[in-house]
RNA sequence: GGCGCCAUCGUCUAGAGGCCCAGGACGCCGCCCUUUCAAGGCGGAGAUCGCGGGUUCGAAUCCCGCUGGCGCUACCA
């Protein structure tokens, strides 16, 4: 059997981190096995409905590296991959089931639902629908006022009234479940869509998907669906409910946590790469030890079996200790092509664009072990590329200077002096020139390297400083330390 | 309220009866290195394995109960 998994969002909005983990699952699975992963959008629910998402689902996808082999854009056997053009497909599974008296039609009004449900409520019983319309008697009453307001019908599953049903999860042990407390769910909507249920099993079934895997939220909706492919006659997949992501505060994922798109981890400065080592950690394990795991190691071990049960916490401190980590091992001249690109974005809108190449590659080097996230690169750089250094006179003074202005201006003069001087400009002749310099004065060497990096550089915390001084080159740094000077 | 899932350091996890008075990682704290900041190296604190009963010569691992957390309970997915 070739394994064919899926992804299935509903477009309402942009990929979120925990449906994205899932689809990482599902094409994991697919890839170990050498099958296909398909994407397919489930836009059953209108009012919902975000025309802006499929594309945004699209390049989520991209931008992780996740490739599908079937679905909207790139079409494949079962074209079209779009449930809303997809709808007669629903409807012919509704009219099996109508005429096997497996499903019956529901007039009742949302009024008469929404009273009976508060009314189930108050008396803190479960709310369930009660049934009115699956007999005749029912159904003609309900039938009658329906069509005096002009009101369309739905279609529900005629739920077993006892009995049990099991469910052989993939991650889980086998879940049992008491048919007696589920009610008749809404297959077919009075609008004509599909509801969830039905519409992801008639499009399984049709493009022969293996296993499902889905967020544990599912899990009780998972005997309702057991008895929908038993009515139709389908042989259920394998099914495997993924635990939910938490935030930090235990509850499931959500906005009110922070970030919860991949665009906005992507725009934070994350790299695809660590996003992807991450989520694939989340709810699995290779073994006791590993961490840092490539794609292809993913592709190699993956398996449903080392699925965890347990729901996890979103530890985005770790995600970042591991972006760090990417970004350090990342080939130079890649990263520095990343820091480019953030470069053109985060920096001061009147520094010329596209920025110095060159530049960025010397810069490179002596940043990579610094920062964790794209987004800290502009903090360490800008001043490479602009002469607008913003800092205050307790800036360049620090501590040790700081109520002896008259020493700092004295020790920039000689420092520019000493740095004038030289004929070649290079980081060890800087260095030397400097630290003889502090010896000879008796100062401090760190001391003196504070007034002078954030004489250059603008800021306190920068990239080594001779280094920086170096791609600098001298006629820029002698006029900003003179620039330092008068300050004082 | 009903149904269901889950339960090992703050967090992610390893652990499928003796190898565990519990291992790794993030974070945290020291020390080293050092021109700032990092990175790196070394070391440390941190879990009586939610609680209570069993089973067993022996339980984090099996069983039962309790508690707690979470999920679902829509003509949303």
């Amino acid at each position: 059997m070739t394994v064919r998994t899926r992804y299935a969002p509903s477009p309402t909005g942009g990929p979120h981190i925990g449906n994205i983990r899932t689809a990482l699952f599902s094409w994991l699975l697919a890839r170990h096995h050498g099958g296909q992963f398909l994407l397919r959008i489930e836009d059953t629910d209108q009012k919902r409905y975000d025309p802006a998402a499929v594309d945004l689902i699209i390049e989520g996808l991209a931008w992780l590296g996740l490739d599908y082999d079937e679905g909207p854009g790139i079409g494949g056997p079962y074209a079209p991959y779009v449930q809303s053009e997809r709808r007669e497909l629903y409807r012919a599974a509704a009219d099996r089931l109508l005429a096997q008296g497996d499903a019956y039609e529901c007039w009742c009004s949302s009024e008469r639902l929404d009273a009976l449900r508060a009314e189930q409520t108050r008396k803190k019983l479960p709310p369930k629908y009660d049934r009115r319309c699956r007999d005749e008697a029912g159904r003609a009453a309900s039938r009658g006022e329906a069509e005096a307001e002009a009101r369309s019908c739905v279609v529900r599953f005629a739920t077993p009234l006892s009995g049990a049903i099991t469910l052989h999860d993939a991650v889980r042990s086998d879940v049992t479940f008491d048919l007696a407390t589920l009610d008749d769910f809404v297959i077919l909507k009075s609008d004509g869509y599909p509801t969830y249920h039905l519409a992801y099993m008639v499009d399984d079934e049709i493009m022969r998907i293996s296993h499902v895997l889905r967020g544990e939220e599912w899990l009780s909706s998972t005997p309702r669906h057991l008895l929908l492919y038993g009515a139709l006659r389908f042989e259920p997949p394998v099914i495997a409910h993924l635990p939910v992501i938490l935030g930090p505060d235990g509850s499931k994922l959500s906005k009110r946590h922070g970030a919860t798109s991949v665009f906005e981890y992507r725009d934070q400065g994350f790299l695809p790469e660590a996003l992807f080592n991450f989520l694939g950690l989340v709810g699995w394990s290779l073994d006791d030890k590993t961490e840092i795991l490539s794609r292809e190691e993913f592709v190699q071990h993956f398996s449903l079996e080392r699925v965890v049960r347990n729901p996890a916490v979103f530890n985005v401190e770790k995600l970042a200790w591991m972006n760090g980590v990417y970004i350090r091992e990342m080939p130079l001249d890649q990263l520095a092509e990343r820091i480019a690109d953030r470069l053109e974005r985060d920096l001061p809108a009147n520094v010329p664009r596209p920025v110095d190449r060159g530049l960025v590659a010397r810069i490179t080097p002596l940043i990579r072990e610094r920062i964790k996230l794209l987004s800290e690169v502009v903090d360490y750089t800008d001043f490479f590329f602009t002469d607008e250094l913003r800092y205050s006179v307790e800036d360049l003074l620090g501590k040790a200077y700081r109520e002896r202005p008259a020493d700092a201006r004295e020790a920039l003069g000689r420092a520019t002096d000493a740095v004038s001087a030289l004929d070649t400009w290079s980081h060890d002749g800087l260095e030397a020139a400097l630290r003889a310099l502090a010896e000879e004065r008796g100062m401090k060497a760190g001391d003196l390297f504070s007034v002078v990096r954030v004489a250059v550089t603008g800021r306190r915390i920068t990239p080594p400083l001779f280094e920086s001084m170096e791609i600098l080159g001298q006629e820029r740094c002698l006029r900003r330390l003179r620039e330092a000077a008068e300050k004082l």
